[in-house]
DNA sequence: TTACGTGCAAATAATTTGCAGTCCC
DNA sequence: GGGACTGCAAATTATTTGCACGTAA
């Protein structure tokens, strides 16, 4: 287990073997755009502050390629969508298991530790139909707000 | 219980009610979306679709007048806005406490009853926030699809 | 009467698409 | 080299807004 050669340690090398191991091409920008949304823990944007964040660190992208982008991680279950309010699109890096706290009228989106919500009983689908995700979204308010 | 003089069953007369309570004047296209959206049980729509059912039902009704009652009575607590898939925004008769399947694809929402699910601990909001409420969305594929 | 509502069309916002040029394998 | 990818600008889709006219209190 010590001194494998694996170099898991390399952000870069790590976003090329992930996009390449769901086929798609390790290009400049996503894997740029990987770098920036993967190598910080979790993550949720929008394409306009992936866009902006993108602009901040010299990343040269277009603002369709961003929404290309996320697209394609998405199919590729790189990302997950965020239904959080209609018309924002957020994206949520996809890990297993665990829900969001949502701020009213701010757009701010917070992880709930896994552990600190439990179903305890997952409803009967309807016939023909089987779970694919449940999503649980607490909404905030400010106290006194 | 037999025989009140209260005239309940009158969906119309309910519907001005309901309006007048929360402060909206209850105008020809008011009273008739919502007798559309309340008399008949609960409902998911989004815009489109109701304005798909006003056309049908004989309504005059424009489209503009949709979103703003939308708006209108959402913002009067008499509907909340669902987040289901961005991009589309769909309003839900606000009955208290029931969640909701949502079908990958179609765009359709079917109630979840609300005893089927059960949360057990409801996660600490963070300093300052309150929870002001829980929405849980049980995403469905076809099984095979 | 008079402020509030409604309809229409134009405006805005978010996202997608077509196509010419560029880059990875 | 050749197909996949990117950038730009134009197109599309969902929703909001401004303003003249209509209508409930």
């Amino acid at each position: 287990m010590e001194g494998a050669p694996t170099r898991q340690g390399c952000p870069f090398h790590d976003v090329r073997q992930r996009l390449r191991r769901v086929g798609l091409r390790p290009t400049r920008q996503r894997v740029s755009l990987g770098w920036v949304l993967f190598a910080k823990g979790d993550r949720h944007v929008s394409a306009e502050m992936l866009f902006e964040e993108a602009m901040r660190e010299r990343i040269p992208v277009s603002l369709a390629t961003i929404y290309n982008t996320l697209r394609q991680f998405t199919d590729a279950g790189l990302l997950r969508e965020l239904a959080i309010d209609a018309g924002k699109t957020y994206f949520d890096t996809a890990s297993d298991d665990h829900h969001h706290f949502v701020i009213e009228d701010e757009n701010r989106v917070i992880d709930i530790p896994g552990r600190e919500i439990e179903l305890t009983t997952l409803p009967t689908p309807p016939e023909g139909y089987e779970i694919a995700h449940v999503d649980v979204l607490v909404r905030l308010r400010k106290i006194g707000g």
